[in-house]
DNA sequence: ATAAAATAGTTAGCTTGCTAACTATGTTGG
DNA sequence: CCAACATAGTTAGCAAGCTAACTATTTTAT
């Protein structure tokens, strides 16, 4: 058998290491909340950034907001709107454009995400200051600055 | 047409949001680089976590030093088994468990991922300081407890 | 004016996380 | 001692991210 040395004297990736797990809890946290709603992850995220960014976004507007990739969202749009909580509307002046409106059936769900979300955010933020936040948002922003720029070369 | 309040007032999930991108983004940026060996993410990630912790640790070992759950890790290991870059070996004391051993292929290929993803490391936390990293440590840290917990009660 | 390029969205199929349910082995308590 | 429980690993199938390749429009450039 070969000898290896060990990485973890020229290699730290802990941080990127925790990220993945870290987000998969958090949204899991919430996700077991709003679970009564029928929401899964992707779908409450959604609705959410569609209540944040507005109705009538597109579907690129939303997908940009989400930073995901636009067969991500048609997966999660179609769903939602076969939930009745959305419905997809052609737009007028370019009808390659699909605007994004919310639906009678809608209302009351989106005012318990946003009392649940608001509760679980509060308490997966806990223990941690304003600044400690605003340290890991920075630090986040940079990293993601740098992958993309890694990505750019070496693509 | 139902009103709805805008989230942003009440709820801010920038950083849960901003971390599930931030995480593929860095693997995807080590994942590129790394291409030419043909790996894919989890199993570069499964060999470097096997060579941090040395050889010999079982499936379940790894999976924790993951932070996967079983499942996942078992058909990333099979992969790496198809390639011959690693080996399974039932223990002889609890029959029940496998042990991870490295081959004559993984000797290469492990010394190049340590030097392609110790350069990309450099590459994404560029611009933050030691103490920036470690803030964004000890945020993950305490926000995957504070998940976790959340999880507990909630479950 | 129209042919070519760009853009919005979809579909198909991959990756990698998960849970639930299973097998096989090991441990323990009555 | 052995029945019940616990543990390591696997299999099957779901969730949600992705890219590549497609359609249908819109814009641009000759």
């Amino acid at each position: 058998m070969p000898t290896h040395k060990p990485f973890h004297e020229t290699l730290d990736l802990t941080v990127i290491g925790n990220m993945g797990r870290v987000h998969r809890l958090c949204r899991e946290a919430v996700t077991i909340a709003v679970e009564p709603l029928g929401l899964t992850q992707s779908r409450w995220t959604a609705l959410m950034h569609i209540s944040m960014r507005g109705e009538g976004l597109t579907q690129l507007e939303l997908a940009n907001s989400l930073g995901i990739e636009m067969p991500s969202l048609t997966r999660t749009l179609k769903q939602l709107e076969e939930q009745s909580l959305i419905v997809r509307r052609v737009d007028k002046h370019d009808k390659r454009s699909k605007r994004l409106y919310f639906t009678e059936q809608s209302d009351a769900i989106l005012h318990s995400l946003q009392e649940t979300i608001s509760d679980i955010k509060n308490q997966l933020y806990s223990g941690l200051s304003v600044e400690q936040l605003d340290a890991i948002a920075f630090g986040l922003i940079k990293m993601e600055q740098n992958a993309l720029k890694c990505i750019q070369v070496n693509k």
